[in-house]
Parts: structure tokens; C-alpha cells; sequence
DNA sequence: TTGTAGGCGTTATCAG
DNA sequence: CTGATAACGCCTACAA
């Protein structure tokens, strides 16, 4: 009995070519309907599938796309890639996830392997790229494969971006505050990343732009999770500044601070507003729910993929797509 | 200039044959350590990296696995997926993801991927591919490659499984709960999978053992998320049912239930206590905080690859590898 | 220890 | 419209 049916048998069983095997395999036009069907008759018959893998040997490519995320853990990157890979598998892709801790050594590496299984194209997920990919997409032997960045953009020939149009976000969270009364409003900045840095630079365009109080205690740090928010707010409280609200660079981060602001005898919202970001799961359970930002995961990953796929048809694209997020009121404010 | 170096350049530089460069390529002892040497320097200046498709045709597979999942937006599988992607890459395979949706048809279609795309191993994770899978896994074309699966198990060859021990999570649940005093204690199920059988019917098992009520209005059904969890409870409170504590399959429902509890004005956790499952960032964000069981999603998808590794080394192993489940205290009892 | 040469399963370029 | 046949880049007997 034979191991694996390869196109060798199909052609026998066709009476005909490999060479028209392969052309009905890839539906091209010059081949006699009668042939065709003999050949698809075979290939039902034979319950025959191409090899993958000796295809990409003379293409060059297997129809495969890198997934490079810093944590598939995080909810937001879970569902942007979950988005990606039901697109690609629809596409007739098969996506490579790589969780690469967000080391430069580690990219390298994964792009490395990716380039030896001969992607097609690579998809990274989160600003963190913009620091960490940076010169390493200079290098010649990545430059034939397009990449798309999911929330950055870097300067890089065949590079494309899908971006969330951040400044909007925190604009949407500003303009709500100061319509539900507040005016004393406070930023908590809870990931070093390009996006980070931007959600940040925004919130002060805004509050300056409404003539709303801004100085140096009105911008905190922490690092994004439970316990970050719940340190925070123990710094805010630490620092006097004088507050009414409070927007969270992360709904896990707010989530904390809501604890620890309940602990500390405030009411929310009635003593301090909260808003969140991303709109995860979290941001539901937390008592009161948090308002929260959503930026559109499903779209930002259909897009990337979209994006993608007309770039590898050697079709005309734009180099940029931009998506808006949408405010999502709920009790904390 | 050259678009991508081989074996040949490779072996052109180092004055060598082909035959020779390969055997350093795979560490195979028959080469002189000056001859070795050699090669390595001539790949080091070229910068060579051997090409994984061309290897993977004459080797009939690649290094990649497989990771099967319904939908890795869910905390639990997202977590057990990155774990075992780290893992992969750390032992230098690739893996590919695959969000099934739990349709066997879908099911099909990505084992037809994987096989075409010559991975050498399939993981699949969740309970829903005992029944999603059962029947495809006989067919003889996937025979050859051996399926890890996480979280169910099923009798057919060259398939090994790693699951947790359901059955402990439950009776930590049952007798953490009549420590503190209850005995009308409830049940929902909130998965029609396997594992949520199981779940169920270790239920039973406890509250039988331990003489506590059990009737046909002990355990109820609904489905997976903070929007079924408030669904049960309506119908609990409806059913007339005596309770003091509930047992819920999954975090997010049981913060559902959580939330609908509090707002029929019943006090967690003196009037009720409430216990979920899985440990996800949900739990930790409820207020009180949840009671949960932590199921060891990095333990079980790193034990997964080392077994399937071990598997691919053609060493002895065992067919089962069964995990113990934590209870995780919080709040909410 | 090293080299030669055939084969892995496709696609693509020629002729016919 | 169809068929030979040469790549694609690597591994592995088999010879030397």
C-alpha cells in the first residue's frame, strides 16, 4: 500500500501529464473541459491533496503568514489574532503564532524561522514592534516578505500599517468626563509602548484643548495589571493632587484602581469617574462596570489580513488604514 | 546578486561537497573537526540558513505542530495555547493555530491543512474534540501523526492525552464549601463538552458522598458568559430552590451570576457564596473577588509539547498524564 | 572521512 | 491544448 498519493498517480489514473494535473490544480484556463474533469474524477477518486510543502519548494513560499505578539495572553492580542487567523484560514492561509515576550532577540529569531518555513507575509500584533522591530526590518533578508503592523508604523520598505486612532479614543474619554461635570482629571499611563506614549501626549492635547488643568501631577505611571492599578491609585492618593476622575490605559490596570479606590472609601462614580481601555472582558465583571474604550479588535485583525492579502495580489493599497474606536458608556462614570 | 544562498554556495565556499555541508547542518559525527570547521565558517560568512521547505520535502515533515482550539479568545485557551507555542519554540518547532470554532467540518478542513503543510504533530485543547474529533481521527490520513490532546481523551492510536483532574477541582469546591457551612449547594453547567459532563457528574458524586441534598434542583444549564450567568440565576431564583452557595463551570458565568445576585440584593458571600472555575483575570476583577479553581494552563500545555516531544523521539511514554487542579481562595465564599 | 547522484512532489518552460 | 523535462534545496544511500 502506498504511503502518500502524489500527482504522479493522479496522471496515471487520468491518463494524462503531471504537467495537466498540476494545471487543473491551479485552474488555469488552457485545459480542455473534458480533461479537466477526467483529471478531477482522478483526484476524487484517489482522494488526492497537493503537498504543501513541495509546492513551496518551487514557489518559494508556502501560503503561510507569521503572527508575531508580544502574549497571546492579553486579551486584546488574543482576540486581534484570533480575528487574523479565521481570516487567513478563510483566505486559504495557515498563520504561524508567535508569542515573542517582546525581546528584540527573540523577534529575530521567530522572523528568522519564519523566513526559513518561507511565509508569505508577517503580521505583528502591538506598538511594542514600533521599539523592537525597528532595525531589525532593515535588514536585507527580510525585506522581500511584506509585513503588517497591527497599531504601528514604522518606515520600512514593504510595510504596511492598521492602525486605532488613539488620539480620538482619549478624546471620546475626555469630552465625556467634562460633559458628566469633571474637570480634575487624572491619566494613568500603564505600558512604556509607542501606543502608550500616544494615548498619553493625547490626553494632554485634549485637556489643554478644554482648558481643563493639567500639570505634573495629573499623569501617573504603573505598569499594566491588577496590582499596577491598585498602586497607582495608592500613589495618587499619596501625591494629593486633587482628582474627580480618573482614565486608565488599560481596563485590567482600572480594574485594580477601582479596587483599591472602593477600599479607600470612594464611591464610583458618585466620589470618582472611571474609565478603562480596550474593552476586555474584565471590564464587565468590575463593580460598578467600567466604561471603557473599544478598539475594535475583530476589525483592526480583518483588516490586517485584508491588507495583507491584497499586497500579496500585487494589487495597489494604501500604505496606512486607520480605524476609530467607540466609546462604551457604562456605571463607572 | 544572488536571491537566497544554498547548500551549494555553502559548499562552494568551504570547498566541500553538498554531502558534507548537510552533515554539519545535522550534527551527524562523521566529519573532521577541520572540515566541520570549515563549513561553519563558510556558513557564518554567507549568512546561510537552510531552507525548512526544502528539508521538509526530502524529510516529509516540518518542524510545526498544530494547535487546535475552538476559539483562542477564551482566557483559559489562550493561556494553555501560548504556553505551549513558548514551549514549541523553545524545542525549535513552529506551531500553527487553528480556531476550529468547534464545527467538525471545520475540523476537517484544518487537519487536511496540517497534514498538507507536513506538521509532524497536532494538540488540540478543550474537551469539545472529544466529540468534534472522534470520528475523523480514524480516517487512516491522519494515522500517521500523532494528536496530543488536552483536556479529553480518545481511544484510537497515536493519540496521547493530558488532562486535569476535574473530578479533585470539584471536591475541593464541595468541601470547601461545607467547611464553611453549606449544604444546599447548586451546580451550573455551562458547557455541553465533555469536560462539563464530567464536572457535572463529579458533582453529584461529592455532594452524595457527603450526604448533602441533591435533587433535580440542584444543578442547572446555561451557556458560557456573564450574560447566561444572569440568565441562571433568574432561573434560580424562580425555581424556588433552597441555596446557599453555587458552584458555576466558568469564571465569567459565575460573575454573571455574581452581578444578578447582588443586584436581587443578596450579599456575597453571606447570603451566598459563589465559586468558579478556571482562575481567569475575570475572577480576580469581581467584587468580592471570586473563589475559583486555578486548572494549571501553563502546566498543562507545557506538559502537552514535552509529551508529544517525547513521542517524536520515538521514546516510551505514557498514553495519559493527569494534572491537579488548585482551589484558589478569594472573597466570594 | 568525503563525494556522487538520485529522489522528495510540485510548477514552469519549452516544444509539439 | 498537452506532454517532456528541468528546476526548487536538501538529504542520504552508495561508492570511493
Amino acid at each position: 500500500m502506498k504511503m502518500k498519493i502524489n500527482i504522479y498517480d493522479v496522471a496515471r489514473i487520468a491518463n494524462v501529464s503531471t504537467a495537466t494535473v498540476s494545471r487543473v490544480l491551479n485552474n488555469k484556463s488552457n485545459v480542455s473541459p473534458e480533461t479537466r474533469h477526467k483529471v478531477q474524477e482522478a483526484i476524487k477518486k484517489l482522494n488526492y491533496r497537493p503537498s504543501a510543502i513541495a509546492r513551496g519548494l518551487v514557489l518559494k513560499h508556502t501560503k503561510t503568514v507569521g503572527i508575531l505578539a508580544t502574549d497571546i495572553t492579553s486579551p486584546n492580542y488574543a482576540r486581534t489574532a484570533c480575528a487574523m487567523e479565521r481570516e487567513l484560514f478563510h483566505i486559504g492561509y495557515n498563520a504561524i503564532l508567535c508569542n515573542t515576550g517582546g525581546s528584540i532577540e527573540n523577534n529575530k529569531a521567530y522572523l528568522q524561522m519564519l523566513v526559513n518555513q518561507g511565509v508569505c507575509g508577517i503580521i505583528c500584533i502591538g506598538s511594542v514592534f514600533k521599539n523592537t522591530l525597528q532595525e531589525t526590518l532593515m535588514l536585507s533578508e527580510f525585506s522581500h516578505i511584506p509585513f503588517v503592523l497591527s497599531h504601528c508604523q514604522i518606515p520600512a520598505d514593504n510595510t504596511y500599517s492598521v492602525v486605532i486612532n488613539e488620539k480620538h479614543g482619549i478624546r471620546l474619554c475626555v469630552e465625556h468626563l467634562l460633559e458628566k461635570g469633571h474637570r480634575d482629571i487624572l491619566y494613568v499611563k500603564d505600558a512604556d509602548t509607542y501606543s502608550g506614549e500616544r494615548k498619553k501626549s493625547a490626553f494632554r492635547e485634549n485637556m489643554a484643548r478644554l482648558d481643563l488643568p493639567i500639570n505634573d501631577k495629573t499623569i501617573f505611571n504603573t505598569y499594566r495589571s491588577f496590582e499596577g492599578g491598585i498602586a497607582v491609585v495608592k500613589d495618587i492618593l499619596a501625591s494629593g493632587t486633587k482628582f474627580s476622575a480618573i482614565i486608565f490605559g488599560d481596563d485590567i490596570t482600572a480594574a485594580g484602581g477601582l479596587f483599591a479606590l472602593k477600599k479607600a472609601g470612594y464611591k464610583i462614580p458618585e466620589d470618582v469617574a472611571i474609565i478603562g481601555y480596550n474593552n476586555s472582558p474584565a471590564s464587565i465583571c468590575c463593580d460598578p462596570q467600567l466604561t471603557t474604550v473599544d478598539n475594535k479588535t475583530d476589525i483592526m485583525g480583518n483588516l490586517s489580513v485584508k491588507l495583507l492579502q491584497t499586497v500579496l495580489e500585487k494589487k495597489e493599497t494604501t500604505r496606512l488604514l486607520t480605524v476609530t474606536p467607540e466609546l462604551v458608556i457604562r456605571e463607572s462614570t
